[in-house]
DNA sequence: CAGGCACCATGACATTTGTCAGGGGTGATC
DNA sequence: GATCACCCCTGACAAATGTCATGGTGCCTG
């Protein structure tokens, strides 16, 4: 029996997902959660064979939690389920030791089919992804970059940015211009809007 | 035997709900679409009793649809289904003659339980979501402050928004200036942001 | 140890953005 | 026929934003 940990905050898609995982004769739902901060925990507790996770969940991020299962629970697949097919998640996900990586656009077939791949030691990506994870190459952004274009992200001034991670308004300037120099764009928005469609924030 | 349709754009969350409703013993999904311009042509060949919409679809909006639904088709009832609770989503979609408003975050039992009571003549609305709506109001945008508006989200200057939109640099900042004002923000990134969380857009 | 890189900061500058006070035009409503 | 809301425009001004040049600090690596 496979046994099974599913953490997803749709409440709707969290629970289709689990019945028709428990459907398959050889598959279990051992484990349910909706918040990213309590995959360990509940993985610890339940020792399922396989998690798939979703990467934005509330309280903490499906590939931080990836990588801590990696070291707390090794002998756990990890396979990421996501809505967002973004290159930077494809390629975080991999480093946080992740044996496959789906998209919740194609069929749920394909569920069990990846459950199952990946319990056989494969490897599971979607190819088309996997070429644009490559040809959008790594994150270009400088860690502090990447703070001050999230701190950015739901409309704050440049005196909001300072002030929230202890800069000079100059220096936050410079980072967002950075940014933008670096994503190809025109201004903060653009900037945005494109390193969350490459997944590097 | 209910017959149902089903329109939503992500695969994988559409496959396991038509699974699911068709696992209930007097329910049948007799069509399934993942774009909003198939949802008229299909529900007149499948002819349903319900129709599951999703909003935010590719093509055209599951809103939109709800009302061509109610003139070419009125024997079928509506349930909006969708995963932002906007307040002005839920008015649009009474407006539009939709008989239900679940969100995707509730438990799945929920589903088929309210397309029984849809069925049965009554309304199925989310409480919380029906103060959330009475309060915020109807939408305080005018068309064009919408329509400049809408072609801001993606970070568009001035100059885009007004060569798009064929009007002068200094009329888009007046509708600009205006739908700041109205929603209460500072600027046009937090004018977005709110009128897309009020689903004013 | 030198060079490179990320980090933090300044100051000056041009550009963009947001605001305000106007002026016309239309159509609906009282 | 007056009023009102919406539409489109102008011009001027203050504030915010984006760019550049420049300089100092650490830290790692060849």
């Amino acid at each position: 029996m496979i046994k099974l940990l599913l953490a997803e905050d749709q409440g709707m898609m969290r629970g289709a997902l689990a019945l028709l995982l428990d459907l398959e004769e050889d598959m279990e739902v051992v484990a349910q959660v909706p918040a990213g901060d309590q995959i360990v925990d509940a993985a610890l507790a339940a020792r399922p064979d396989v998690a798939l996770l979703d990467i934005e969940l509330p309280g903490r991020s499906g590939l931080d939690a990836a990588a801590d299962l990696r070291d707390r629970l090794p002998s756990c697949k990890v396979l990421i389920v996501t809505t967002f097919g973004r290159p930077g998640y494809l390629r975080r996900a991999m480093e946080a030791g992740a044996s496959g990586f789906l998209v919740k656009d194609g069929p749920v077939e394909d569920l069990a089919a990846a459950v199952r791949r990946v319990l056989a030691g494969e490897r599971v990506i979607d190819p088309g992804l996997a070429a644009a994870a490559l040809s959008a190459g790594p994150n270009p952004l400088t860690p502090r970059e990447r703070d001050v274009l999230t701190a950015a992200v739901d409309g704050a001034t440049v005196a909001d940015i300072a002030g929230k991670l202890h800069l000079s308004q100059a220096t936050v300037r410079n980072y967002l211009s950075a940014a933008i120099g670096k994503t190809g764009t025109r201004n903060r928005m653009e900037a945005v809007r494109a390193a969350r469609r490459n997944g590097w924030l």
